[in-house]
DNA sequence: GTGAAAGCGCTAACAA
DNA sequence: TTGTTAGCGCTTTCAC
């Protein structure tokens, strides 16, 4: 920059003023201070900016396992929101490990990003709360209860379409519905309950079943086996998740059992193996890129010193040929 | 830090040195330091030491589609071990625009990231290249022929694979495949050209066909849809990538062909659907994780000044029911 | 071994 | 309208 002003024959204020768009500049200079710039090809040090200004004009967003479909696709989404107003994004991914959640906000806010956009592995982690605690720039927390004042949440509304889902059981004359989860987590919590209350409003007794582990492809495949394996296993199951799906899928298919038929299913997050699977399996779903998007606008309503409110976004049960009447035995 | 100094009563440049581990320091200066450290919680400013240093110890990762498995799977592994090496990771998302990718480059630079990691959707565009000339920081480049002197590369081994994938269908007897293919880029380039050689090879004559589009769910389709509306269909299908292959099952389910029997089908990239497709999916496989650890470790070789050589990885085919025999008329 | 001072590249008061 | 000056928070010579 300072070549820039000397090129021009001004000085650096006049430049900064130029670039930055300040109102009172005259043409005369802000067309030598253009003409400079053009042919040194100068770019501003966006890091000089950043210290000076005393924003960095970048949001960190810690993730719990990017390689995740689910979270790929609201990543993919909040950062093009984010990019379009001018924002740019640090991404951390914690591997589902409640010390890397602590460390990465800790590691975020030292690098002074303006906002951190947050999926934690654990809701009630004290090292995590207690450096969200520290934290002095806007938070935006997706699809989780943590106990953090200020922040502002997007909630799935898990219950809707999973109560839409046992609903479709139920009215098929399954009783015996086995849920597996993984960690208790405001998804999961939200997913037993929806269960739970469709049982009771209907008068039913309580029936189901729950297997909670983690949220794995592993655990998915064990837990289906454990239950398959049981003296009476569940008519129907319903996967928590698009990992647990995965896992669960591998060992009904193994067992050769029909969807169905033989057994009914229901899985959640509609990645692209339910349309495809043979049968086609029934499916919570939910509107990712919302999720991204929605995340990233709070964050910039935050940051526009705007008053907002926590969004809660819908879910829909898809009815596909993975659930089928209760077999007769 | 300056209230650190104070409470210490010392220098700051006392406070710095014991922080950044300078070796000169007494054990009494080490103490106090540390010991208000701790009584004022402070955290250096990362970003000022930044502007310092002139060293960000960030990383900018540049793709074209992280909600894409395969690259969602990249950029996991890459920020799991830049982070293990002290650097975080500035992500920008392109969704496939040759423009955003060069804007993205610019940006990263001005931002002032140490290195860029980079997998563009136009290996030719004027302006990407433009801006890369300009860079002068080490640049890795993820499966791509960009004419880049200077820049380090990661390749995938594809012809390996594919021509594993097309000898076997050869000897399944198939002589008429199509394969479809994305832009033209160097993973389709590779994959052509192995299937090219594996007729040579044989000396058979040149009776495969190639469908060029875009990298795409919908173009898959499409593409799939217009090869069995011919009036001689191949009797063998090869989708040179995930979303393409995705969109090619819905056609071929669509159409109710029955994989393996009525019509052969390779994929590349082992996602989820592939195995637990009925039939299973043969695919071409390569080691995501690997790719993405690889081009961070080039990328810290780099910075550290070490000689660095491209990497080229293997893929492998990986033999499903989706091949059968070629089918009697 | 420690402190004082200069400066990374930029912006924002304040003066002119 | 433009220039001068101070300083964002840190590191790093250079003296002592």
């Amino acid at each position: 920059m300072r070549e820039v002003a000397q090129l021009a024959g001004v000085a650096m204020s006049s430049v900064s003023r130029v670039l930055s768009g300040h109102p009172d500049v005259s043409v005369g200079m802000q067309s030598r201070v253009l003409a400079a710039v053009a042919e040194l090809g100068y770019q501003p040090d966006l890091l000089a900016q950043s210290l000076r200004r005393q924003e960095t004009m970048t949001i960190g967003f810690a993730v719990g396992d990017i390689s995740n479909q689910l979270f790929a696709e609201i990543v993919a989404s909040a950062e093009t929101t984010l990019r379009t107003a001018g924002y740019s994004m640090l991404l951390t991914n914690s591997e589902a490990s409640a010390e890397l959640d602590a460390a990465h906000i800790r590691l975020l806010a030292q690098r002074r990003v303006d906002g951190i956009i947050l999926s934690v592995g654990d809701e009630q982690n004290p090292d995590t709360l207690a450096a969200l605690e520290r934290l002095d720039v806007p938070v935006v927390i997706l699809d989780r209860d943590v106990p953090m004042p200020g922040a502002v949440n997007v909630f799935s509304d898990h219950r809707r379409g999973m109560r839409q889902a046992v609903a479709h059981l139920l009215d098929l004359g399954h009783r015996d519905i086995a849920m597996i989860n993984g960690q208790t987590l405001r998804p999961a919590r939200e997913r037993r309950a929806a269960l739970e209350a469709c049982y009771e409003e209907r008068g039913l007794p309580p029936t189901y079943r729950f297997v909670d582990g983690t949220f794995s492809v592993e655990f998915g495949a064990r837990a289906a086996g454990d239950l398959l394996s049981q003296e009476h296993p569940p008519t129907a199951i319903i996967a928590g998740g698009n990992q647990l799906m995965l896992g669960s899928l591998k060992v009904l298919r193994a067992r050769g059992l029909r969807l169905g038929r033989d057994i009914s299913f229901v899985g959640c997050d509609d990645i692209p193996v339910s349309e495809l699977y043979d049968p086609p399996i029934a499916v919570v779903r939910r509107d990712t890129a919302a999720m991204g998007h929605s995340a990233a606008e709070l964050m910039l309503a935050l940051l526009a010193g705007e008053p907002v409110e926590d969004v809660t976004l819908p879910s829909e049960f898809v009815a596909r040929a993975s659930c089928g009447p209760v077999a007769k035995t």
